[in-house]
DNA sequence: TTAGAAATGTAGCCATAGCTACATGTTATG
DNA sequence: CATAACATGTAGCTATGGCTACATTTCTAA
């Protein structure tokens, strides 16, 4: 690495640098997590209208997810060629049950985000809103943690 | 919306169904934070580099980020029409103001979020990794929370 | 001083995930 | 039972962010 040696200061030397490698597996996992980010958003909220309304609809999965038909309808085939729903054109949405299952999933670690932000005093609608992102990167050890702490609070 | 009824069975009837459009806002904030998301890990990492080596070069942004070169050679084309690095070619990238603001900014989210999960007895290890992806999407308010609750966990 | 190694750049590929505009299908209702 | 409103599909655009393969530049060291 060090080729090029040159006059630059130091500025601040970090307490304890994270070995690149280390770093960069880090990353490495955040990315490959918003990979399936969008597929357990979709399934849990189609899991979530068909409980709502009996059927789920792409205008109304559209309505919830905050983009537009056409986005909706791209994804939606990727999730078919994935494995998680059935679709047929100009039909409702059905989960597999490989989707089912992801949903379920989805839905329950949701609910354990929620309930440890709510536990830390967070209101509501912003712990519903951090979740959304926040649970994507949960490891089973922190899951773990948030569950025990917010049971140990209540 | 019920312009179609059939006969699909309520399979759940979830407590608090969040309204669509609270959903969606909540989706919405988070696909922006991941817009941001990039140009945060990148002038971390620069700034980490600098502080370390007393440059920051493609190669070794490109072995921390856990991506090639290339990768990297147009990230960092984006942060400077962004106007968050300077970069000459073949010479080594600077952090402007604005993204030595940015870089410092999310050093220290990335810190509180560390210290709080290790207040919660998640290993070192974990926290860093999970905390490359939570520290996105945290609100001020759960910042806030964290903060908190480390303090009084010490 | 120069050859080779290392770094950087460029061309061109891919998938995801967003959009608008327009075409087509479905269904509720007058 | 026709038609208009609504839902869905399709074409084609954009940007991000990955990649490999190859070209070019820089720097080290013999
Ligand atoms: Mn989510
Ligand atoms: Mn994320
Ligand atoms: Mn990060
Ligand atoms: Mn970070």
């Amino acid at each position: 690495m060090a080729r090029r040696s040159k006059t630059a200061p130091a500025v601040r030397k970090p307490a304890a640098a994270r070995p690149a490698e280390v770093q960069a597996s880090a990353l490495r996992r955040t990315r490959r997590e918003h990979a399936t980010e969008t597929a357990k958003d979709y399934v849990e909220a189609i899991a979530d209208i068909t409980a709502l309304h009996g059927e789920a609809r792409a205008v109304e999965l559209a309505r919830r997810l905050g983009v537009t038909h056409v986005t909706v309808v791209r994804t939606v085939a990727r999730l078919q060629r994935d494995g998680y729903v059935s679709a047929k054109p100009y039909r409702s949405i059905f989960l597999t049950e490989k989707g089912s299952r992801l949903a379920e999933e989805s839905r329950q670690r949701h609910e354990v985000v929620v309930a440890f932000l709510r536990s830390l005093g967070v209101p509501e609608e912003i712990a519903q809103t951090d979740a959304e992102g926040i649970e994507h990167h949960v490891s089973p050890e922190t899951l773990a943690a948030f569950k025990r702490c917010a049971a140990s609070r209540r």
